[in-house]
DNA sequence: CGTCGCTATTCAGCGTTACTATGTACTAGT
DNA sequence: ACTAGTACATAGTAACGCTGAATAGCGACG
């Protein structure tokens, strides 16, 4: 993908990941492999596993380890209260930007 | 505003800023003013003009010098063709997120 | 005349984020 | 033994927006 993107997924990627983890728990590499099926082709695996780190790290996660079949442990991410909370307001950040975009972008007459 | 508007502004708002530019010319004291009237409140005037620095040497835009009748003289920013086509870049890219965004949103059931 | 306030631009230093490029470890198939 | 697929981790880098301050021109007011 576009250095656009990389820039723009700056803050929002966070928001992604925690709608997917909102929706039901998931492991790193099913997050990454997600992202990859719906478009986001080059999402490095490095800024998944440092992503959930970190929103690990701000408590918005409960993790769990859990033997797989094939390959190390996973660990499963799970939205907790305080994730749930912190994705309202991403919501509500998001869509404060996208109404003001979608603005700009009648005015431009495209 | 918040640490989450801040990080989500990074790759859009030089896109906000390249499609005010792309209705009409402006100068940055006069982008920040606007800027503030719709919304976003605590954009600092000196990320515009670093903003503006940046797109002057990527090219994007041209610049005129116009003498103010109260203050310093004001640069004038206008897009050209290569500013044009990256702005139409930004909306496709722009244009993918939100897509993306906006089903992840459904999906959770918000 | 001085200084206050508005206009207008510039810059150094900082924190956050995503990418690159690796490395580790376990299992199954050839 | 070797390879491929699964699964996680991390050190270093670049880009971007923010903070806070400095500089400078101009008008109005006491």
């Amino acid at each position: 993908m576009g250095k656009q993107m990389t820039e723009m997924l700056k803050g929002t990627l966070e928001g992604i990941v925690l709608a997917i983890l909102s929706v039901r728990p998931a492991y790193g590499y099913e997050i990454t492999a997600r992202l990859r099926e719906e478009g986001f082709s080059d999402i490095a695996e490095g800024t998944i596993y440092a992503l959930l780190v970190r929103i690990e790290q701000k408590g918005f996660v409960d993790v769990e380890k859990i033997p797989s079949e094939k390959g190390p442990p996973r660990k499963v991410y799970s939205l907790n209260a305080q994730g749930q909370e912190y994705l309202d307001e991403f919501w509500t950040t998001w869509g404060f930007l996208a109404e003001r975009l979608g603005q700009l972008r009648d005015e431009g007459g495209k």
